[in-house]
Parts: C-alpha cells; sequence; structure tokens
DNA sequence: GCCGAACCGTAACGTTCGTTACGGTAGGAT
DNA sequence: ATCCTACCGTAACGAACGTTACGGTTCGGC
C-alpha cells in the first residue's frame, strides 16, 4: 500500500501539482506520463515520487482530489412535501449531470475504468464510491423519509428507487460520453433533463400514483 | 488507414485468432500484449501482423469481430398493440441486458473507453455504432410506428424516448461493472429488471396515460 | 521429388517510460 | 558563515513491448 500522502492534510504546492496532474489526465487520458506531469507542475520527478510513492500512488492521489473537490449536495430532510421533493430531486440532477458532463469527470472515469480492467490499485473503487455510492448514500435517506412522509409509495429497497432515478437522469450520457461521442450538454440542456427526469421520476414512484413500479 | 481483413470474409483461422483475442482481452484488459495473443492463438506474431497490420489493426478487428458476433434483434413492425409492443421491448431489454453484463461486453467496452481517451484510431464510435446506435436504430422505428398505432403517446423526437428506454433498462450497471463492480446477473434477474423497465417505460409513455413526459 | 507460399517459433532491434541517481540552488536554523 | 532540508532539472538505467527479421516446417501444385 503506497499512500504517502492523507488528502486531507495536502499542501498548497501539492495541490498544485495534483491540479497539474488532473489537467494531464483530461489532455493526455490515459497515457500521461511522470514527465508529462512534472513538466506541466514545473517540478522534479524525484518530488512526485517522494510525495506519492509511485505512478500509482500520484493517480490515486489525483482522483482522490478531485473527488475531495466535487461538492456533495446537503440536503435537509424536513418538510417533505411532494413539491420541495421534486425540488430537491431536480437539484440534485442538474448538479450530478453538470459533473458527469465535465471534462475532468470523463477523463477521470477513462482512467478508473482503464484501470478495472488492468486490475490495478482499483481507481474503479475509489471512484464509485466517491461518485454513485456517494450519490446514493445522500440520497437514499431522503427517499425513505419521502416514503414515510407518504408523499413517495410504498417501497421496500430504496437501492431499486435510486437506480431508476439513476437511469432516469444519466440515460446513455455518461457511456456515450466515455465511448467519445461528442455530446455537449449547454446548461439549459442540462435544466430541463433534469427537470424530466424529476417529472417521469415522480410520476412512476409518487404516492399518488398506483402505476407499474417494482417487479 | 490499416484495414488488412474484411470481417466479412475472415477464414476460420483468423477467426479462431480473433476469438483468442477476445479471451485475451477478457482476462488482461487494457494490457494484453501482441505475444500474448500469439501463444494463445498459436501463431506466430509475424502472422499476426500480416493479417491486421499492427496493434491497432488487431484490436479493430478484434472489437469488430465481436460485434459481428452479437445477434442484432429483429423487430416486425406489424401487428402493434399494446401486448405485443410491450412483449417485444421486454425481450429486447433482456437482450440487451444480456449482452451489456456478459464478460466480453464489459472487457470490450472497457478499451473502447480507454482507447477513446487516448485518441488513437477510435475504438469508441465503433463499439459505439454497432452498441447503442445499432439498438436505437432498431428501436425507433418501432416506436415511430407504436405512435402512430395510438399505443404510445404523441411525441417528435424519437431519440428521447429511447434515452429513457436505455436508462430505465441500464440504470447503473453498465457503469458499475466497467467500474470494477461485482455484481452478478444472473437470468431471473435480468428477466425481472428488464419487465420493470418496459412497464416503467409504457407507463410513462403509453398512449393511455398521460403523466409528465417530454420536458 | 521439387518449389513456393503460408505459417510457426524465436531471436533481435528500437522506443517509450517508470524509476533512480546526481549535481545544483534557495532558504531557514544554528 | 555553515549546514541541512527541500526542491529543481536532467541524465542514466532497466524493463516491457511493438515491430521486424530469420530459420524451420507443412502443404498444395507441377
Amino acid at each position: 500500500m503506497t499512500m504517502h500522502v492523507e488528502i486531507a492534510d495536502l499542501t498548497e504546492r501539492q495541490q498544485a501539482v495534483l491540479d497539474a496532474a488532473l489537467a494531464a489526465m483530461v489532455e493526455e487520458g490515459d497515457g500521461l506520463t511522470m514527465t508529462s506531469v512534472s513538466r506541466r507542475a514545473s517540478c522534479s520527478k524525484e518530488t512526485l515520487y517522494k510525495w506519492f510513492g509511485d505512478r500509482d500512488g500520484l493517480l490515486t492521489a489525483t482522483v482522490r482530489w478531485q473527488a475531495s473537490k466535487v461538492p456533495v449536495p446537503t440536503i435537509d430532510r424536513d418538510r417533505l412535501d411532494e413539491k420541495t421533493l421534486s425540488a430537491t430531486l431536480e437539484q440534485f440532477a442538474r448538479d450530478w449531470l453538470g459533473v458527469i458532463a465535465s471534462d475532468t469527470s470523463v477523463a477521470l472515469n477513462r482512467l478508473a475504468v482503464s484501470n478495472a480492467g488492468s486490475g490495478k490499485s482499483d481507481l474503479g473503487s475509489i471512484v464509485l464510491k466517491n461518485g454513485r455510492n456517494a450519490m446514493a448514500l445522500r440520497l437514499k435517506p431522503v427517499l425513505e423519509a419521502a416514503r414515510d412522509a407518504k408523499v413517495l409509495a410504498h417501497f421496500d429497497e430504496a437501492d431499486t428507487l435510486f437506480g431508476s432515478f439513476f437511469g432516469l437522469v444519466i440515460r446513455d450520457v455518461q457511456i456515450r460520453l466515455l465511448l467519445g461521442d461528442a455530446i455537449k450538454l449547454s446548461g439549459p440542456v442540462i435544466a430541463a433533463d433534469a427537470a424530466r427526469a424529476t417529472g417521469q421520476f415522480m410520476a412512476l414512484y409518487g404516492a399518488n400514483n398506483q402505476t407499474k413500479r417494482e417487479g
């Protein structure tokens, strides 16, 4: 286990270096090299190795650093009527789509996917933990509270609802971006998508709709 | 452009070599090497280069070969009532989930994603064309026919519906698999997911439901 | 039997890149 | 002033791997 610096206590210089690594990741993808990072960051390779141990350590630290920069939406669980739940979910979807569509997120996920294939030091689980799982962790209590407040219809597994919400929001956008499809999501488009997804989710799982739900 | 063999006319030996490459891809991921493929296929590297030009050509041919093996569901556009449309969509979803969850598909998509990052000879667009886009091509006429037969509510853009169907079926399954999450989808689970997704899609877009649809 | 084409197995070459080593500089402490 | 620490820039090392070259074998055609 190469763990030289905790992301909690990074000096400003170290953060700058990781930002340079992030930029390298976005522009050079998987093929970023220790030399290119050091050149970008105007630092020596010796420093990279002292701080991060090896290439894997640098990549891991970079992924963690980016994850720590993504704001995690906070939600108040009180006053849960249908209106506020919808608004919350919509905001959630908007933020999330914005992250997913960003260059850094795409580069990061590409790297993690590559790495998950090669088996080394899984970046995959890190990205999963700080991406999807972090979202699920925030969202599931809200869904359960909404169920208890009779705003959502009864359900047993919050995972199922989360999965459906995920699907309605992300659709085929992420995989297309990862595969290099040139789609650009402007702010208005994201807002519209978030609104549609939220409306559909409420239609499927809202307390007042008894349409087809769980299998 | 390195194009040595068309996938249409591959000798059996060549197919066997590509199957070996496929196996190597599944087990070694991005880091598969010309040597490992030749060893697996019991062929010489010289042959690999003669047939496929270079490493990129081999990978491209492998991706095309796998794509050509995936059965494309065929659909009859006649007799479109709600029942048959549901059955068609459900079958579609089932097949699709089965493909997405397979080891080869995961390995293939990982490779394509890595490659899309590095910019080389896009495998990404090939996978996109033979995956998502092939599905969209088959599905959109059906959706439009269903609309004209008043089985689905009115819509302008079939893309929107396709995206929603995609999301409801795939949800977070593909990205989790790509990132290395250890989920196993048994046949019954896939069937249940396909049924749920289809039910939800019909609930959202069926002609007899006027719930929230397009933005 | 003989020839050439196709192919196998392996050795060899060159490049890239991770990793390490080294000389030099700035700044703070003693 | 001296020393020590942290850092920069660059050169050097070694392994992995794509690519090429070569000798040996099989096999169909004459």
